[in-house]
DNA sequence: TTCCTTGCTACAATTACTGTAGCATAAAGC
DNA sequence: GCTTTATGCTACAGTAATTGTAGCAAGGAA
């Protein structure tokens, strides 16, 4: 697969444009980014539990998809401890929450 | 984890609750899911023109999600060849376009 | 027939994820 | 002090998902 990107491009992982659109694609595209943007959607969680939240997934992972979205800046972990969607990372939570309603009614 | 499901839930991949957003968060949480719908946003495309599109990822994958894409309703193959949205697929795209507008303001 | 293109599959190698256990740290409770 | 409890986080072996390459059968068109 694509190894490398042309000079001047912004590497990204399952995209060589380096359009944010792919990036961002990409790191929702990851199990259990978009669960736990969901999970965190209303109120900070603990790592313990954002875990039970998401049906008891691997800490691994979760680690490191809060970690990736960490980086990413939609994720924080607050100083009196708990994960918490920064400003940027509601946003993001607002933009998908239509879903929420397109999934009932898309259950059939 | 979880391997079952309590009596009368429908059971779901990466949800034992069964309800509708899980299944659709874990849908669209595998890989290529999103892409795929993304690169179908706006006209048809055939399975080799996809792979092009969504940089020569495996067929294998591409095919294996275009199959879960299809059973959920979100996307056809057309008598003439080609992948297409369905209508439900078409508001479900719809549904998450404004990411198009958060990944350009989000690219820091 | 030959040459393309379509949708799709096989299969080994690689990577991602799971499940369980446990660590270091800190804040109580005794 | 010591024990308990909870935090964020990591190790690691087993398993599942994905990759990369190759190729198939069917359908045109030349």
């Amino acid at each position: 697969m694509a190894k490398q990107a042309a000079s001047g491009e912004r590497r990204v992982r399952g995209s060589r444009t380096g359009r944010p659109i792919m990036a961002l694609l990409d790191l929702l595209g990851r199990r259990w980014s978009l669960r736990i943007l969901w999970e965190l959607r209303e109120a900070p969680l603990t790592s313990r539990a954002l875990r039970t939240a998401c049906d008891e997934a691997s800490p691994t992972v979760l680690q490191a998809r809060l970690t990736e979205l960490r980086e990413a800046g939609f994720v924080e972990l607050g100083d009196g401890g708990g994960y918490g969607l920064t400003a940027l990372g509601r946003d993001l939570c607002e933009t998908f929450m239509p879903l929420h309603r397109f999934a009932e009614r898309w259950k059939r």
